[in-house]
DNA sequence: TAATAAAGCCGAAACGTTTCGGTTTAACAA
DNA sequence: TTGTTAAACCGAAACGTTTCGGCTTTATTA
């Protein structure tokens, strides 16, 4: 009598499956990765038995042979209190996932606390096989994953990068919306134009503070006072402090991120100002949050998701041995919130 | 001449560390894994080489052999409008990380749209054996992914399921915070205590509701109106317009989430009514919104990332074959913001 | 009809580990 | 000295695929 205690349901594997249809593994597993040199006669009987023993593919089995782990990578590096807040990553993953899913890829997420944790990260990722490309994003000047990736081989898609860093690349352009958002600031009569950047390491704080700065320069206009933030709340918060006690501060502000736009605004409240009758802001990407305070925030509605499906689409090619030219998607538009109004006539003191 | 144009670094397996260290492939698999049967001189000797010629075990070799993935899934099921404004995830997901990271583990992560795709997802990752254990969260009454845990033999960690479900869980009570929140409301006079529940299907709706419930009950007050949301800041928008036209509408609601108690209080304002002075309002969850917003809220701030380090200590104890004790953490504590006042003393029409 | 090509199919090796039973060596007790 | 025991070490199998060279069979061409 067999001992039924310790049973453990065996695995079908293919080779249960090969012979259960009278033929050797090697056309199983042609037939069942629908690869050619083997009849359509034969292929059926195979897919039938496959179906009938409910065979599923390890993926172990798979990986080890194939070399290649069925898996992508994203290191996301974010202080928590940060991450929290911040809904680029959510829509970010859902792009990915729509396309990988379709191809039984999985996404591998890991949250890393600085630069060089970040690095270590990618470097595990890659030593260890568990994945067969990542996703890079928030790139920084001279950024060290550029070469890194290089180093470890590792099949790579950047996202907002430059061309310098000579990544495989998909880009949403930010100069037009800080170009039209200045416009519009413009357009309301204000000549004090100030801006909250980014940190300055950054390759996306680079470009949204250049096209603050050379769109003031074409229309003849004073390069405003400029805070260094650090797309906190808590950042736009000190922003206002910083940059609304002095006597010529600005009567507009460009922020490099919604999320220090709210919090400038709520400083601008808290000294006392009224947006935007004493001072107009704006923001950049979009958020929920920016339709849920008042007033309503200026901004312009970025697409993670978008980005990420054209980003995942591209690493799937270069997993597959292509190399996908970079790809662009249509820069964001223009959301028209109550955050921007005339500029004020007189100078009032506060 | 050798051809250098397609050479390929290989991989330095155990097999070369063996060799180089004279020893068996076996005796390198044991010393390098700290198992006993190997002298300590020898040990030294196989770490040395490893360590010279820069091995670094591959994971897809381990995983076939051993069986394991070293990977745990996690599947959100969100859709993506509400997972951009949820910061629930982004510190569940450090939370994670925190534990596994240390012990070479990887989280899969990925995102469903309803139910019967979420339980397909499980499923998926647990026959490709993608991974070694999941985490299931927000679940249902008579969640069916409990009973496909069990057909699948998927080790797994529920956060805040109920007792019946009989899955390993960690939970931080709801009931306490809802029960301080309510009487909070009661000792500042209200007496018609409404309530902006979540969907009805969700356990942890339904915990919310009922410790409000059960406390107008002790103090013997009316069981005030209550209005089924969606935990989206639509809903509680839409929750206010429900519950505040009525000539009787209660004083003072307590919503089952921050988001949905910001929208009830933009609601209110869009009614013309003001918080705190003729409605109070608490929330639950303690997001930084909550704190961006004015008045600020009142609510309880819970501990996702906590939650989530005791989940993924216990589901890495299931996995290394232990049967871990049920958690609970210390519940949300409450946050004292500016949308609670009191009792308007008579009825004001709008 | 014989030579050739191509399609279909097979067997075996390879991927890089872990694991397990067996053999050798060393230490110790009788 | 000899027998016993445990520790150290080894060899081989197993995990479940993919891949590749070679063998049959069938179809094609001269």
């Amino acid at each position: 009598m067999p001992d039924r205690t310790n049973e453990r349901k065996k695995r079908v594997t293919i080779v249960d499956v090969a012979k259960a249809a009278g033929v050797a593994l090697s056309s199983a597993s042609a037939a069942l990765n629908n690869r050619p040199g083997v009849s359509n006669e034969t292929r059926k009987r195979i897919a039938a038995k496959a179906e009938e023993l409910g065979y599923a593919p390890s993926l172990r089995g798979r990986s080890l042979s194939s070399k290649r782990t069925f898996s992508v990578g994203l290191v996301i590096q974010r202080d928590i209190d940060v991450l929290e807040s911040d809904p680029f990553f959510g829509s970010f993953i859902t792009g990915i996932e729509e396309v990988i899913s379709h191809r039984d890829y999985a996404l591998v997420l890991q949250i890393s606390k600085n630069e060089e944790e970040t690095l270590e990260r990618y470097r595990k990722l890659s030593l260890d096989g568990r994945v067969d490309g990542v996703f890079l994003n928030e790139l920084r000047i001279n950024d060290e994953r550029a070469e890194l990736i290089k180093e470890l081989d590792l099949p790579a898609v950047a996202i907002n990068s430059a061309d310098s860093l000579k990544l495989p690349n998909v880009r949403q352009d930010a100069s037009v919306p800080f170009r039209q958002l200045t416009e519009l600031l413009i357009e309301q009569g204000h000549t004090r134009i100030g801006h909250v950047s980014g940190p300055r390491e950054f390759l996306h704080s680079f470009v949204r503070e250049h096209a603050w700065e050379e769109t003031l320069k074409q229309h003849c206009l004073p390069i405003g006072p400029i805070f260094t933030g650090d797309f906190t709340y808590e950042g736009g918060k000190k922003a206002a402090f910083a940059l609304m006690r002095d006597k010529n501060r600005p009567t507009a502000v460009v922020c490099s991120n919604d999320l220090m736009a709210v919090g400038f605004i709520q400083g601008c409240k808290d000294l006392g100002m009224r947006v935007p009758q004493d001072v107009s802001v704006t923001g950049y990407d979009g958020i929920a949050l920016s339709t849920y305070i008042r007033p309503t925030l200026v901004t312009a509605k970025t697409n993670p998701r978008h980005l990420a499906r054209e980003a995942a689409e591209m690493l799937m090619q270069i997993v597959d041995g292509g190399q996908p030219q970079n790809r662009t998607i249509p820069p964001a538009t223009i959301v028209y919130g109550n955050s921007v109004g005339k500029a004020p006539r007189a100078e009032n003191n506060f």
